[in-house]
RNA sequence: GGUGCUUUGGCCGAGCGGUUAGGCACAGGUCUGCAAAACCUGCUACAGCGGUUCGAUUCCGCUAGGCACCUCCA
């Protein structure tokens, strides 16, 4: 099909055609967690939008390697233990070894995003598994003139860079600009230049992850595991790098000026970022206490919920907004979001059972050109959705026979119904904790149901009322139709 | 302080120089033994003030508010 995929690129600010630079291959490559804590919400809006993003590639007929790596090296924090390593401070905290923490949160990472219905990416590299190549990537830094040893700790030189390149064309800074604002952090001493930025850290001697280097014991600068990874699993070039926009400056901006000065031309074709998650107008940040993890919202255990949200809930009320608008979380908007997804679901079920009758009155090839152009426009979810509602609203009249549609055009309207909805938007049924005993409790409720339809049969409302009210109490939603009653069970 | 973004109806949230976004909530109606669900109808907004234009919510300027990055954070 005709390529008409734009993409918003931060380097350029605008959005471009999306070409690959290999097609039918494409290389994708995104910021990962760093596996130190529990996934909160902020988590799930970069893995939902390029997982939406990697679905949409791979449905448009590309060819896709997905790279997301896990930080478990850690950077170095800022607060009292200055030079620490987070994920080593987190350790030590809980009195056991890093490695068991970076294993704990991944597993936990994996689980809460398959409860996402993320896809997992092709290549899911640690940053520790990848020293050599980033001290590699260090040395050829220093062979090329762009970074010095200061103290065992290797620097990258900013303003020499600056000169021979240009320092700040994603973030749109310029070096004086980044000097007058940059704060005093350790090690400011070794540094010929505040700006500069650790591409090795030598590791103080109460730092736990440590390897050894040409220049001294210690870890990779937080912001060369991205550059050596991409480059070994996508190559000196690729298309795609995404990531949350809090990273744009300065992690993305000095990947750049890394790739720049270890091989001599840009390695990213396009930058792509999602925006953040808010909470009552605010970011959600660790240092700022107020945010929830995953589990929090599956389980409606933190403070600020009124009750739990499935993570099919989570999923949709990220998709509802477009990817580079904030979105601020509520639980009015999340409840909101999940009556919303519910008749979506409720109406795909509807469609399955419908059957042609004739002339068609539903226009589907228009619904599939629309859903299209919404995704070919920087991935606009929200239209997307929008469209699916229009859709819905279709499949309930069709079900009303209040319109009519052809065989050939029902089944077209399924696949392009589930297309958007489920192969590309990836949202799904939610996934019950126990099917079989479910399926069990539904051939109770169903006894119960021809009981009342015995009762009504008899005009005992009395009987009829009892059996749904108390099937109501207990979740279960009884629905009187033409050919019976129907129940489904909300949560 | 520097840089950038943003302000849409009761709530969430798309979008565009002239045409109903959509969802949730709400009100009325159809259906139903009564409900629920579904369907139909109603609810027409774009911070304020100027400017450009035949025409601006959409472009430009100013004012006011909000946010983000500059410091670990998606």
């Amino acid at each position: 099909m005709e390529n008409k995929f734009m993409i918003y690129n931060t380097l350029s600010r605008k959005k471009e055609l999306f070409e690959p630079l290999n097609a039918p291959n494409v290389g994708l490559y995104v910021c990962g967690p760093t596996v130190y804590g529990p996934a909160h919400l902020g988590h799930a809006r970069p893995a939902i939008t390029f997982d939406v993003l990697f679905r949409y590639l791979q449905n448009l007929g590309y060819k896709v390697r997905y790279v997301r790596n896990i930080t478990d090296v850690g950077h170095l924090e800022h607060d009292a233990d200055e030079g620490e390593d987070k994920i080593a401070k987190k350790a030590r905290l809980e009195q056991i070894e890093p490695m068991e923490v970076v294993q704990q949160y991944t597993l936990h990472y994996h689980k809460v995003m398959d409860a996402l219905n993320v896809l997992p990416p092709s290549i899911e590299p640690h940053a520790s598994g990848h020293i050599i190549e980033q001290i590699e990537l260090v040395k050829e830094i220093l062979d090329n003139g762009f970074a010095y040893e200061s103290q065992g700790s290797v620097y990258f030189d900013v303003a020499k860079y600056d000169k021979a390149h240009k320092y700040g064309i994603l973030s749109g800074r310029n070096l004086d600009d980044v000097l007058n604002t940059t704060r005093e952090l350790d090690g400011q001493d070794e540094k010929r230049n505040p700006a500069d930025f650790a591409l090795w850290k030598c590791a103080q001697p109460e730092h736990i992850m440590r390897w050894p280097s040409p220049w001294s014991n210690g870890f990779p600068g937080w912001h060369c595991e991205c550059t050596a990874m991409g480059r070994k699993y996508l190559g000196e070039q690729f298309d795609i790098h995404g990531g949350g926009m809090d990273l744009v400056f300065p992690h993305h901006e000095c990947e750049i000026a890394q790739g720049m000065a270890a091989m001599g031309h840009n390695v990213v074709k396009y930058w792509m970022h999602n925006n953040m998650i808010t909470i009552n107008g605010t970011k959600m940040g660790k240092s700022l206490g107020n945010f929830i993890t995953l589990d929090e919202f599956f389980n409606g255990s933190h403070k600020l919920l009124t009750q739990a949200y499935t993570p099919m809930t989570i999923r949709f009320f990220i998709l509802q907004a477009h990817y580079r608008s904030t979105v601020d979380f509520s639980n009015e908007a999340l409840q909101a979001a999940e009556k919303g997804m519910q008749r979506l679901l409720e109406a795909y079920k509807t469609l399955g059972g419908l059957v042609a009758t004739g002339e068609t009155t539903v226009d589907v090839k228009e619904l599939r050109n629309k859903c299209y152009d919404a995704m070919n426009d920087d991935m606009n979810t929200a239209q997307v959705i929008s469209h699916l509602f229009d859709a819905s609203r279709a499949i309930n009249q069709l079900a009303d026979k209040k319109a009519t549609i052809s065989e050939a055009d029902l089944a077209e309207l399924k696949e392009v119904f589930h297309l958007f909805a489920f192969d590309i938007l990836g949202l799904r049924e939610e996934q019950g904790s126990n099917s079989a005993r479910e399926e069990a409790f539904g051939k109770v409720v169903d006894m119960l149901l021809q009981q009342r339809q015995v009762a009504k049969a008899n005009k005992d409302w009395a009987t009829s009322d009892k059996i749904r009210d108390e099937l109501a109490a207990l979740g279960f939603e009884v629905k009187d139709g033409k050919d019976g009653a129907t129940w489904r069970l909300n949560r």
